[in-house]
DNA sequence: TTTAAAATTTAGACTTAACTAAAAAAATAT
DNA sequence: ATATTTTTTTAGTTAAGTCTAAATTTTAAA
């Protein structure tokens, strides 16, 4: 069983080696607000338990192991953060903090009950992916709104990062995630698309269509 | 803020005191799995805290203050346990572990949310209330089935500990927490009850009767 | 290519919450 | 009322995970 520091560090050697291809000290240290010799610490302990490559000085990755500890507990945060927005009604913005503390929760039996009650979503509230239990990553075809053609459909997975007033406003409209979304008509001169969602007839501003994210197929 | 620990502590001293007056340290040493001198400690950090009322060789009590905490973290225990039950469909016997892993989750607006998701239960699964968010318990009227007499009505809140099977049988017969219940006849010569739930008849042995608790208004 | 700056590690200290062993106080039995 | 047993506390230790300050290694600059 892994300290909850423990699969702290693990999540962020994950995100960061999405970002640059050599994970630094310095950077888990900014990452995790944290001072570099504490780091240094815990990545020999990690290294100890086969969880990452740790070499003085060269930088660290994860191992196989670790990379799949660190994704079950992103799937735990993804899962979590869906059941705040899908069933309490949190905000977006507001379960990230909630989220965090979740994830450290243990019980496979849980996870996997919580994915059945949500109905195995693919994608989180913010458009991330959900990893599966084996830690796989189903790749989406994600696009934002304003690069679909007329006539295109896409599945509405999430807005951009930072656009807490977005999601209010879909809110409003009872708009929700997993809506079906058909683009109708783009108006040429100010890229104000018409769209269908659950039959009906919406007007989107550019802006919006550049922060609403879509599932397509092509 | 306070640690996991503190509150494994409070919501232990809570538990004690229902059942004797005299809360010992070696009592919540036992109760803990902990050694004595480990309580001690804690005890005097609680006292420092002014969560309990606390005096070398004399015993232990909890303050108001240390009083509603407990209280919260046990609100937060049977809010989880009855999401776990109602919602994910665990059984009675599987959801303390996680129950006490949730309950230290910190997050007001959490709890408000999962409350009222739940719909506002005031008993969970076990049949024990569920204090508000201030720490009131509402004392309920609670009765075995096999109490009833002819005609009465209840509403089922749980089942006695330790009888998991009679869940998974009111589980297979559809049968949930709130269901009301009413006793249309008594059979005299083995203890059967003939009740009608959720329109339906239903035949319930002694045994079911003795097991089965129930919210009544008398 | 030597030197200065930046990054990283080591060494030692602190905090929390546990422990063991020994001392002190309270309760019980003779 | 004294002695014995039990309970509780004190004192000192340990492990995890953090920190600061100093030492070391690497990188970048002159």
């Amino acid at each position: 069983m892994n300290s909850q520091s423990e699969e702290d560090y693990l999540k962020a050697l994950y995100h960061l080696q999405m970002e640059s291809n050599r994970v630094t000290t310095n950077s888990i240290a900014d990452y995790l607000k944290m001072k570099p010799s504490s780091v240094t610490d815990m990545l020999k302990k990690l290294a100890e338990k086969n969880y990452v490559n740790y070499q003085k000085y060269k930088g660290t990755s994860l191992s196989k192991k670790g990379k799949l500890v660190a994704l079950q507990i992103i799937r735990k945060h993804r899962l979590w953060e869906t059941f705040l927005v899908e069933k309490l009604g949190f905000g977006w913005g507001q379960v990230h903090l909630i989220a965090e503390q979740l994830e450290h929760i243990k019980s496979e039996e849980l996870i996997e009950k919580l994915d059945a009650f949500l109905g195995n979503p693919k994608y989180d509230p913010h458009g991330d992916p959900i990893p599966n239990k084996k830690g796989r990553i189903e790749k989406m075809n994600q696009k934002l709104l304003i690069e679909l053609k007329q006539n295109q459909k896409g599945i509405i997975t999430g807005v951009k990062r930072g656009t807490a007033s977005l999601l209010s406003y879909l809110d409003k409209e009872n708009i929700k995630l997993g809506d079906a979304v058909k683009v109708l008509e783009i108006i040429e001169f100010d890229g104000t698309f018409i769209v269908e969602i659950n039959k009906r007839k919406l007007t989107f501003s550019e802006k919006i269509c550049q922060n609403l994210l879509l599932e397509t197929y092509d």
